[in-house]
DNA sequence: GTTTCCGTTTACGTAAACGTCAATTAAAGC
DNA sequence: GCTTTAATTGACGTTTACGTAAACGGAAAC
């Protein structure tokens, strides 16, 4: 659901517009989850009227949400996170502070990172004692 | 707390024994979170009369609860996990149901790493302009 | 012109993962 | 024996992240 459709091809990705249901099903997330990231403040999509209208900037912040989900954090270190992507830089101290933030962040990450590492070589032997036993079973 | 401190240095691994507040202590999590893992089924210490003992065993196993944990999966998942480790290989079928299960896991797994990956440089770059902006301002 | 399809709002419900508090019991120190 | 301390059980409370249902509005399809 492009704007200017009328006009030939207008595909200026900063105009491209998205209704919920689109995001919903591209996402596979329901209207209700993203009209809950809106209450919460992670979202805030313009309005026809009252019908809401998302812009690709939105988009990308729905996909920076939801890629946090499947990261394991909630929603409000998620809006901490998303915060960081398109705050203006402000002054130094602001930037000090912000630059701690991300180092904290940082180190989750690298920790979960780790964790995965070891569940995934702990997988590997699992499945290797399995074809063991199946071999074995034969 | 080991057991059989009279005799000299009893000190087998696999003999070692816990009580609730030793494993809340070294591992930071509540004795409420740790009962409640067993309400769930994921533990099953031994009693000496009402009191909890936990073993070496039942202590990797809330590790592995804690690492399952910190990779934001929930506590079912995470039961469904540590049954791959300790489960004693059964039928063949068993085997192979239990292999498509690891290959869903390592799949989420790898999801996980690659968001990771994505995010850890989206934080390098946000930093980067960060230290930018900051030495714009000195 | 009315059915149908989105979308909205409001409100209540729910499942997971504990926290908190109160009442008991047991063990340990003095 | 008495007190302090650690652990248990049970019950209820809380937060997060939505689901579900009801009731309404507007636009499109027939």
């Amino acid at each position: 659901m492009l704007l200017l459709k009328e006009n030939g091809q207008q595909d200026d990705p900063a105009q491209e517009q998205f209704s919920i249901s689109e995001l919903s099903q591209e996402f596979d997330v329901t209207t209700r989850a993203i009209r809950f990231y809106e209450d919460e403040g992670l979202l805030e999509p313009h309005r026809q009227g009252r019908q809401r209208v998302y812009s690709s900037r939105d988009r990308v912040r729905l996909k920076l949400i939801l890629r946090g989900k499947r990261l394991g954090f909630s929603l409000s270190e998620i809006g901490d996170i998303i915060d960081m992507y398109d705050s203006e830089p402000g002054e130094v101290g602001q930037l000090q502070y912000f630059i701690e933030k991300i180092s904290v962040r940082r180190k989750t990450l690298k920790q979960q990172r780790d964790d995965i590492e070891v569940t995934l070589k702990e997988l590997d032997s699992i499945e290797k004692q399995c074809r063991k036993s199946m071999t074995h079973l034969d």
